[in-house]
DNA sequence: GTCTATACTCTGATAGAC
DNA sequence: GTCTATCAGAGTATAGAC
C-alpha cells in the first residue's frame, strides 16, 4: 500500500503530520524555493530519503499543505449569517479572522508567502472558491447595505480591509512588536481597535 | 579602484543599477533564500562572474537594496505636518502611501517578504529608526486627540491600519485583482474606500 | 519503514585568459 | 571590465541494504 493512499497505519498517519508540521515551520519561513528538504527533515526528525518515502517531492509535501488551508482560511467569511444583525455578524466575523491569525501564525504567513509570490501554486484556487465566497458575501453586504442596517461602502473593498487588517498582525508581527514594545499584547490591542474602526465605518448615524 | 569605492566611472554606475533592478525582481519574487545569482544576473543581461565583480556576494547586493528602501518607505509619514490640518494631513499621508505602494509595487513585496521572514537583515533598522518615528508621530496623533481635532483612538495602531491597508494593495495584488475580475482599477479604488474608511473612524461627530 | 550511500543538478564564488 | 572554466558545497531525488 502506497503511503499516498489510504488507509494509512497509525504510524504512516502520525508521521505524515509531524512532516507537515515542520514543513509548515520551514516554508512560511523561508519561501517554497528557499525551504530545504534538509531542513524539514531535521525539524520532523526524520531523515531526508525517510522524508521521501512519505511524500514523493518537495512540491508533493508543500501541495498538501496548501490543500485545505483556503479552506480554513476562508472558514470564518463562510460564517457570517445572512439572517443575523448585520454590524453584529461583520465584527464576528473579525473576530473570528483576528483570532486565526492569532492562533495559527505560521498557516497566515505560508498563505501570504504565496501570495506575495504571485501565488503559483494557487492561483485556480484564488480565482475559483475565493472569488464566489466573497462575491456571494458581498451580495449579503449590499443587501444590508439597501435595507439601511449598516452605512453604505463598497463590500468587496469591506472585505479587503478586514483581511489586510487581521493578517497584518501576523505577518508583519517582528514589525509590530519592534514599533510595540515589550508590554503589549498586540492581539488583544488589535480587537479593540477593530472593533472601534469597524462599527464607526459602519455605523448607520453617519454624519455625512 | 574598487568599485564599491567612490567615485564609480559612469559604466560602473549604469550597471549597479541594472544589477540593482534586475535583483528588486528576483529578490521580490523568490525571497532572499529562493533567489538564485543566476537568475538575477540573466534578468541583468549580465553573466554571473561579471555580477560578482560589482557585488562582492549575494548578501551584498540584498543589504544594498534594502540599504536606503526604508528611508524611501518612511518618507510618507515623515512628511505629516503637526502644524496641518489633523484628518487632512492623516488622509494626505494615506494617499502618499498608497501611492508608494501602486508606484512600487516591488519593493513594497521586498519589504514584505522581508518583514514575513522575520526581518533577519533589517531588525536594528525596525527597532531603531522606524520605531523612533512612529513614537513621534504618534505623539502628534495623541495630541491633535487631545485638542479633539479628530476622534480619539489607539495612535500606534491607527499607523498600523494605514499600513495594512495600503500595502495589501501591492503585496496581496494577484489577490485582490482575482476577486475583483477585469475591469477594476484596484488602487484607484481603494483611493477613494480609503478616504471613507478614515474620515469615518477620524470624524469628530462620532455618534458614540 | 527506515537507513546509508550515492547520482546528479544547481548555486555561490574564484581563477585566470583576454 | 568581461568572459570561459571551474570548484566546493548544497540541493533534490533514487537505489538498495536491512
Amino acid at each position: 500500500m502506497s503511503p499516498t493512499s489510504r488507509p494509512r497505519s497509525r504510524i504512516q498517519q502520525r508521521n505524515r503530520e509531524v512532516i507537515l508540521d515542520a514543513a509548515l515551520e520551514v516554508f512560511s519561513q523561508h519561501g517554497f524555493r528557499g525551504a530545504t528538504l534538509d531542513q524539514i527533515a531535521e525539524v520532523a526528525g526524520l531523515s531526508k530519503p525517510n522524508l521521501l518515502y512519505y511524500f514523493p517531492s518537495k512540491e508533493a509535501v508543500h501541495k498538501a499543505l496548501l490543500t485545505g488551508l483556503l479552506d480554513t482560511w476562508l472558514d470564518p467569511l463562510r460564517a457570517m449569517d445572512p439572517r443575523g444583525e448585520p454590524l453584529a455578524e461583520i465584527l464576528a466575523y473579525v473576530r473570528r479572522k483576528l483570532d486565526l491569525a492569532r492562533d495559527f501564525p505560521r498557516e497566515s504567513r505560508l498563505f501570504a508567502g504565496e501570495i506575495l509570490q504571485g501565488a503559483p501554486r494557487m492561483r485556480e484556487a484564488i480565482e475559483g472558491d475565493l472569488r464566489d465566497l466573497v462575491e456571494e458575501k458581498a451580495r449579503i453586504l449590499t443587501r444590508w447595505m439597501d435595507e439601511g442596517r449598516i452605512a453604505r461602502v463598497d463590500p468587496v473593498h469591506l472585505i479587503f480591509s478586514i483581511w489586510a487588517l487581521t493578517q497584518h498582525y501576523a505577518d508583519f508581527d517582528v514589525q509590530v512588536r519592534a514599533v510595540l514594545g515589550p508590554g503589549h499584547d498586540p492581539f488583544a490591542e488589535a480587537g479593540g481597535f477593530l472593533k472601534t474602526l469597524f462599527s464607526r465605518l459602519l455605523a448607520t448615524d453617519q454624519a455625512g
